[in-house]
DNA sequence: CGAGTCGTTGAACGGAATCAATCGTCGTGG
DNA sequence: CCACGACGATTGATTCCGTTCAACGACTCG
């Protein structure tokens, strides 16, 4: 995460949100760069035919539209899904620290490459039809869910979470997986 | 694209494939950075279990697994899927490039995050159940689809190019969209 | 001219969503 | 401390709609 490489210079600050809250809302000037610590935040995008959307749910070491370091206003709306913990960073500050460390610079775009190629994949893996199938890839790609709840693992591979105990249930019965402790894991035929 | 702010110095190569070409292997040690100029490029990774999954398909003026900047050998492999143009750099003289030029690092990370702002929003759009509400939240979030065919855009929001067909021929009856030479926009209700 | 691809429509099936109910756990406040 | 509410995990029954398989016309390219 870029957090770790961050000098402490850049001031930044931690904030304690409640299930419902707004971090920030869409048309806000962006001041701030944020990053989940902990918790579940909503990304949401009123669209111009009234239907708000969802853009992204982000997780604990996400980053809150990181789009935004480029943009005077947010695009979308950051909704609070569960008590959250934000850490934040002047955009300013941020800017101009990265513009003068080619290290930090770097070290961000290895980052967000490795981000583009976990999306891609997990887009890939979304066009996966069959429910059984989707899960097996997703276990297969080692696509980054440690630390989710199943709920959330349903919600990231896109399926209900019913589907998913279901499903688990089978590939469980049929030696596919194992899972300890809450933890899924391939059998290696 | 990156592309554009290049020096002629990088020495790019262009190159042409055929349908079922390879650019790149699984393993291969990484020496050039691809991008797509024309046609498509299935990325497929084989997998420990022996299943090969796709991790994405790349379009014009995408670039193939920009991780891989930051990696000694491909972890998968890019197989084309229609007769396609790519352009390569070096890797080493992209990575001295970017290094001493801050702009261009710059440049690079704002289009990374822009990118990762439209990958996250197409997994959202995919997790849409109905046919007819994702194409509906396609079109609102003014997802990149031009110049696609519809049997691209299919695959692309992950849904057969049957259901497509179907479901925008009644988004049309129901006057909810139109479609003028293929191209496809909302009806402003 | 033929192969290949895109766009399109039809019919049938299967499986994922949906709604609903239950249980256990955890945190919170009275 | 206990009651309550919130949430995750789980299972059941039903409905619906997207996939699948199939077929066809139009078009392009070699």
């Amino acid at each position: 995460m870029i957090i770790g490489h961050l000098p402490h210079l850049l001031t930044p600050k931690t904030l304690q949100f409640q299930k419902g809250g707004w971090v920030f809302t869409q048309g806000d000037a962006v001041n701030r760069i944020y990053y989940v610590v902990r918790g579940r935040i909503k990304l949401v995008r009123n669209t111009e035919q009234g239907v708000p959307i969802i853009i992204h749910i982000a997780y604990a070491g996400e980053g809150l539209a990181e789009a935004s370091l480029f943009s005077d206003q947010y695009h979308c709306s950051a909704q609070v899904d569960a008590n959250t913990e934000v850490i934040s960073f002047s955009k300013g500050e941020l800017l101009d620290y990265l513009y003068q460390n080619p290290d930090a610079m770097m070290d961000l775009i290895k980052q967000l490459t490795h981000q583009v190629r976990d999306l891609r994949m997990l887009n890939e893996i979304k066009s996966i039809y069959h429910a059984k199938d989707r899960i097996l890839a997703c276990l297969s790609a080692q696509t980054p869910i440690s630390g989710l709840s199943l709920k959330d693992i349903a919600q990231k591979i896109g399926m209900t979470h019913e589907t998913l105990y279901r499903t688990l249930r089978i590939l469980e019965n049929e030696n596919k997986i194992t899972r300890q402790d809450g933890k899924l894991a391939l059998v290696n035929q």
